[in-house]
DNA sequence: GTGAAAGCGCTAACAA
DNA sequence: TTGTTAGCGCTTTCAC
């Protein structure tokens, strides 16, 4: 392995200035800093970030906690998080914690000292992770907090409701998820109308659209709002089992408008956002955080929080409401 | 943040002890490492994963680099990965090289410095990006090399091909997938036989397989293998709009049984591999050949290759031939 | 502008 | 069995 000491001997000079002229150039001189730089180049020379943050107090990596890596929501984030975080040459932790609340308190207390900060998408226990974190900074996707990164639920909720009314449709289903999930209580506060009826809890899985079925065909429902893409399959395909058709009967709109819903058949129309900016976003507002931190500048400890528009992508699961008989 | 010194000066005992009392408690009288241990939970220690692989030569990461973090198939991939070395109290350091090669060398060569070894999924420039990582342990997941873990290609395609005889196909295409897949290149030898066209390259998309679909049916075979399920799924909308029907009129098989197999309709009979399981075994690969290395056994360098059974899943997409006309 | 020296938190000889 | 000591590779005062 290539140490400073190699390219300061290399190079004729100490080993600060070798540290000075690759991490704070504008502190040598220039012939110097050119000299050093190139052989450093010569020698292949790559900084032990462990070194350096074990000297400096930073690690130089981030933290990136997520109940289920398979899931295409959150690899969708973990990719955002993944490209900005490279760009800001940081490495990222990823820890993937099943979705389990014990197990995430668990791996954020060792992630907390190998990272300058921490990225919690979705936790299920977010005040014992904050608490697992300790002082280091810790940005919450969907989620309130004083750093978060969260989608207009409402907005999107609206855009799905005026494009479903304006099919026609004047009874409206919406099928939801676990009563844990910080989105679903978002989801159903921004219904609130008197010709939604909001049915669940369900599993938010194929399974799960798939019990619903006959309580969105009893509500008299013609459209129906789903928690996520995945239950909005498990929802088609059940309610085509009875005999219904989709969309001609039943208009679905699936949530998340993961890549899923724009293969699978029907297509969905989806409610959605885009997921990597939540991670790009999710990545800069940490960052930011961690190069503000030692300036301390007034509002250093300010709250942020990041709403990014909540969009609708119409595909073919939705049409206009069928005749009333 | 608590360090050893804190815990040693609690337990009136030196640091070196508590070192000893945490990573290798044999050394130390029961006592003795009780009473540190418990003082060490009590104050909340957590040793600083940095520090100790500073000094130990050991970082306590692993490096995970995938073309693709939000493709289903490597996601999987990761998830077996994260789980597994959480196992072993290793922490993951993912990057995405957005399949892009030169991207893959470049945070290649910072990740070598920051981990004990690295495992390749798919990688483009394997060369390369063995150089980059220079002495550090490889492990590659569906390439050729000393550390390799693979899915046994010949035996899937062994299963489609039986399967769909079975069914009295005599005529079957393959859609191939890019030129440069290693995995693309083992399936087009395992099939070699008179009876199978294969047809390709296409790109691994939907509009891949939409753009394979005017060569299938003119190849007037009666079904088809592709590259991916995703492939499969662009195949089947472009059969269907043009009049044929799935399966009865082409059966469609698709490649890696990601999740997506089971969700879309018609759902797909998919040759396959425990993906998580890949990650795994990758993940035990690296993590046996760390703890080997120092004690330099006979077999230390000793190449290895873990194979794993190929699957077929059969789903609604395959079925009997239709009569000849 | 540059060098010498003191550690960051930890482990691993070496002593006792 | 336990303590003392010397660093791992780097950054960062503090002199010059």
């Amino acid at each position: 392995m290539v140490t400073v000491r190699d390219v300061a001997r290399a190079a004729g000079v100490s080993i600060s200035t070798v540290s000075r002229a690759l991490s704070a150039p504008e502190m040598v001189a220039a012939p110097t800093r050119d000299r050093v730089a190139a052989i450093a180049a010569e020698l292949g020379y790559q900084p032990n970030r462990a070194a350096a943050g074990l000297r400096a107090g930073r690690t130089g990596a981030l933290g990136l906690l997520v109940p289920d890596l398979a899931n295409p929501y959150f690899a969708a984030v973990a990719k955002g998080v993944a490209e900005r975080a490279r760009e800001h040459g940081l490495g990222v932790f990823v820890v993937d914690s099943d979705e389990d609340p014990a197990v995430e308190v668990e791996v954020l207390r060792s992630l907390a000292h190998q990272t300058d900060g921490v990225i919690l998408a979705s936790p299920r226990a977010v005040e014992a992770d904050r608490e697992a974190v300790g002082a280091k900074p810790v940005v919450v996707v969907n989620q309130d907090g004083p750093l978060a990164v969260v989608t207009d639920v409402a907005a999107g909720v609206r855009l799905a409701l005026e494009h479903l009314r304006g099919l026609g449709h004047r009874r409206i289903a919406y099928v939801g998820g676990p009563a844990t999930s910080w989105s679903d209580a978002r989801r159903r506060a921004a219904l609130g109308d008197a010709d939604v009826v909001a049915l669940g809890p369900h599993h938010p899985t194929v399974a799960g659209g798939a019990a619903a079925a006959d309580a969105v065909v009893a509500s008299g429902a013609t459209a129906a709002i789903t928690f996520n893409d995945v239950v909005a399959v498990g929802l088609v395909r059940a309610v085509r089992e009875r005999g219904l058709r989709v969309p001609e009967d039943l208009s679905v709109v699936g949530c998340d408008d993961t890549f899923l819903a724009a293969l699978v058949t029907p297509a969905l129309t989806s409610i959605g956002t885009d997921l990597r900016e939540v991670g790009r976003s999710a990545t800069e507002l940490l960052v930011g955080r961690l190069t503000a931190a030692p300036g301390s500048g007034p509002d250093d400890a300010a709250p942020a929080t990041i709403t990014l528009p909540g969009t609708l992508t119409v595909r073919d699961s939705t049409t206009t409401a069928p005749p009333t008989p």
